[in-house]
DNA sequence: TTGTAAGCGTTATCAC
DNA sequence: GTGATAACGCTTACAA
């Protein structure tokens, strides 16, 4: 049924090593012999069985990545495009993905045991850090391959390769804006606490607000899921205990088509009487009503990225700099302003 | 460096046999020698080689996934909703996925010939059937399980295993309501006429025109390349020719929103004096100006059911029906009128 | 130039 | 209960 060497090697007479080094293209085998041995292989539909290859030569050409599952039917645009991005790289590369949906718990870390401890592939790509990354701890430990799309939280041990975009920068150059539009009453809207890049996300609001000279108020932040459901919460919570805020700042997209959601239920008219901005520049952000001011991140060369330094990594050439920051850009629509 | 059971044989001085057997939770184990070679793998922190036991039991637990690249031209946002789909699907049959990314062409169907004739997966699902499709004769003729998401062109051989959306009557659907807006003169922005279900969708617009008596007009009907692009191009060219056309339906959401941009460009009023329709209902057709009316399909429904198609197949229990129609659902927003 | 044999790490068969 | 031994299909020293 299935076509081996050894079913090569019967019908040309040759011997298994010889069959398997002509298909190589190793020099040493008579061309005539090689012709010969590729025919019948050819007549046969020989295809190498990649397991035994894998297993012999302890190379999967494979890059393993597990991305959140979703709970809800909720779909995450951000990952979904890294996807695409890894995938294409990967491609590129003669690599393979190797994808696992996983909640984030104890059978998440069991399949990155899995797939990683148990040689499925050479590396694996992390993304959205977390405080303490279990995940991270055990690759480091294992000697396992891998880089991370999101460095550790500020005064955490970012001993690892990782490729980040300035997070702090990119809310600082948004909040800034928004402050040049005549804003002085900003709410923030931020992911959860046990994110690793919450962190930097106050402190670029912080920074802003300090170099404008408004002082900070602890009052006007909430914590929200990433999802639209916690970006509305998040803005009706401060539009009722903080009714001087005429501006808020989500740290994704999702978040921030909630708020805006909540702020145009309350009778503000976005992008006129009240400023939104948010983060990622998912698709939805161009089309929402009005149309979402935001920073966008270079999703597909990040995947590329990623994919070419874990390469590295693998092939035991590490690049000199394993810690890369990434530039994002902002882009002004109408949510923050005619 | 990496523990196998062959350092827990020595460590534990039993046999790699009995070790093995240990652990796999076999009965004719002494229960004490048990809990002793448990601990000890525990404690050496082992994880068995699955390249090792997948060559050994020739099953991998894996399905195959072979994406569109992503500068081939075509709509991702589709594959990635599917993606998610299939993997948290997979995962709950503890199954993972194997991603490759490969432009449509030669090297795509070497990815086929590689994946599934290189024994890397147990089943393969594929997507957006074309016409006479290569992949699906080759896994056929390997005798290789696989599942599709659409089935063959009408008239075309559809004998395969396959779920696939009504995509006819969504098309009628969507037309008839258009037409009950009051619209006569409507166009259609087909997909590229290689796609195994354009004739689907042509032959439903047919029909709805037929149910209300309105002549069928080849004029009115264009094929675009499934972007913004070809929707913007499409509608373009329809509009100039027909200009009495007062209605369009785009096979897909991206095309409706390019078109709905070229619509809006001559001076309609989407909604008002136009009315556009899509299909897919992507995040971003919710958030469109003003939102799109839509075919929704269950794609993560999908998903999950190619899975539990796929594993029944490949345990070698096909369930009886092996030909899925799944309905759609209209989802009518404002640019179909108010 | 070609063949023999070992080994990658696992599981299954069969003795003892 | 436990342990040799073979086998999955491949690559690669080492011999011939």
């Amino acid at each position: 049924m299935k076509v081996t060497l050894k079913d090569i090697a019967q019908q040309s007479g040759y011997s298994i090593t010889t069959v398997s080094r002509a298909l190589a293209g190793y020099s040493d085998v008579n061309a005539q012999t090689r012709q010969h041995i590729i025919e019948i292989a050819n007549a046969l539909g020989y295809q190498p069985n990649l397991l035994a290859r894998q297993l012999r030569s302890q190379r999967t050409q494979t890059i393993g990545l597990i991305i959140p599952a979703r709970d809800n039917g909720f779909s995450n645009d951000f990952f979904t495009q890294l996807i695409l991005g890894i995938g294409d790289a990967a491609a590129l590369e003669n690599y393979d993905l190797l994808v696992s949906a996983q909640k984030p718990g104890e059978e998440e870390m069991e399949a990155y045991r899995r797939i990683a401890g148990g040689n499925r592939v050479d590396g694996m790509i992390l993304a959205r850090t977390r405080y303490n990354d279990p995940r991270i701890s055990y690759l480091k430990s294992r000697d396992h391959p891998f880089v991370v799309f999101g460095r550790g939280a500020p005064g955490e041990d970012s001993d690892f390769p990782y490729i980040d975009v300035d997070g702090q920068a990119a809310i600082q150059v948004v909040t800034q804006h928004i402050i040049e539009r005549g804003h002085r009453h900003i709410g923030l809207i931020l992911p959860p606490p046990d994110i690793a890049f919450t962190q930097y996300r106050l402190t670029g609001y912080q920074q802003a607000l300090a170099q404008a000279g408004i002082p900070y108020r602890p009052e006007y932040v909430v914590n929200g899921d990433l999802l639209r459901a916690g970006g509305y919460q998040g803005a009706r919570q401060l539009l009722e205990h903080q009714a001087e805020l005429t501006a808020i700042v989500a740290c994704n997209d999702l978040m921030a088509l909630g708020a805006m959601k909540a702020v145009q239920e309350r009778g503000h008219q976005v992008g006129r009487t009240f400023a939104i901005a948010g983060y990622d520049d998912i698709p939805a952000a161009e089309y929402a009503q009005p149309p979402l001011t935001t920073i966008h991140q270079p999703l597909h060369e990040i995947g590329q990225r990623l994919v070419q330094m874990l390469i590295k990594i693998i092939a035991g050439n590490p690049p000199e700099d394993t810690h890369l920051l990434l530039p994002s850009k902002l882009i002004v629509r109408e949510s923050s302003g005619f």
